[in-house]
DNA sequence: CTAATTCTTGACAAAAATACTCGGAAATAT
DNA sequence: ATATTTCCGAGTATTTTTGTCAAGAATTAG
């Protein structure tokens, strides 16, 4: 499990998607990103990811944009990381027994088991687990709601 | 929490130090760098911050070298990493309440949560729970063993 | 139908972070 | 003395990450 700040972003954006998203109404990219403070161009090589992994779905022309293809409870941050980091990571070792001529290296379990807790961590936390709290107090003063790394 | 191959290095480079340190005679650079294949030069400078955080202690000149300056149940993971991981790292709201305009955002309790679970299972590994399985077949076989990241 | 809006795609460029080097100085054992 | 080793500051090079750009395709509003 990779972790930059593009995936931080992914789970941004798909914040400010399930707070804004009524109904099943499309939410444009460049309204987010004006929202999150974030470039546009980025934000489309992001959601690129994520609707190839049914995260999101997209719909083009004037009224278009994207809108979540589940409800925001069953899609856990887990999923949105893996999807937008480029996985061609080999973490040194990654996984395969052997690490070292044959033998397999002392750090190996160690950062096995760091990876698994950090899965497990996100894989348990849907995106409406971490709103929660807040869209209670933000359907209340509805008002901009910054949603930053 | 922040973790790259620098720390896992310096993780390394100290499970290394625990296997052949034997008695408190010293180990050299250049003995660890032949075995797990890492360059001298790098090491020098990850031991100078291991140094100064009083994980190991240093003696100069021929047959000298390092050696770990506490036993290695009482050095955990987390402070290595901690004293080698360059922390100029301001995450992105690093902490603060007030990461955009005043409001909390978002996501900062869930990177926190991470950050504090990273922590701790770090912080409960000592360098001897690592090495534990391994320290026997190494006595046995009394062959270089290797250890990557 | 036309124009505006939006996603789609691939390749590329800029910036930042990371990994690693280098030259020389100080200490110390033989 | 000389060889070996840590010490130190600064710097370079590589890789990764972040972000840009331009052209295209679908869709809707007017």
């Amino acid at each position: 499990m990779r972790l930059t700040t593009k995936g931080k972003y992914a789970v941004t954006a798909l914040l400010d998607l399930s707070l804004h998203q009524i109904d099943g109404d499309y939410i444009s990219l460049s309204k987010i990103a004006e929202r999150q403070d974030m470039p546009v161009s980025y934000l489309e090589q992001l959601f690129r990811n994520l609707r190839k992994s049914g995260i999101v779905q997209a719909s083009r022309g004037p009224t278009g944009g994207y809108r979540l293809a589940k409800p925001s409870t069953e899609i856990n941050i887990s999923e949105v990381v893996v999807s937008v980091e480029d996985t061609l990571d080999a973490t040194q070792c990654g996984g395969s027994a052997d690490c070292h001529s044959g033998n397999r290296c002392l750090t190996h379990d160690l950062w096995s088991e760091l990876n698994s807790q950090v899965g497990n961590f996100l894989a348990n936390k849907s995106l409406e687990d971490v709103i929660a709290d807040k869209r209670v107090s933000f359907q209340k003063k509805n008002k901009n709601l910054i949603i930053a790394g």
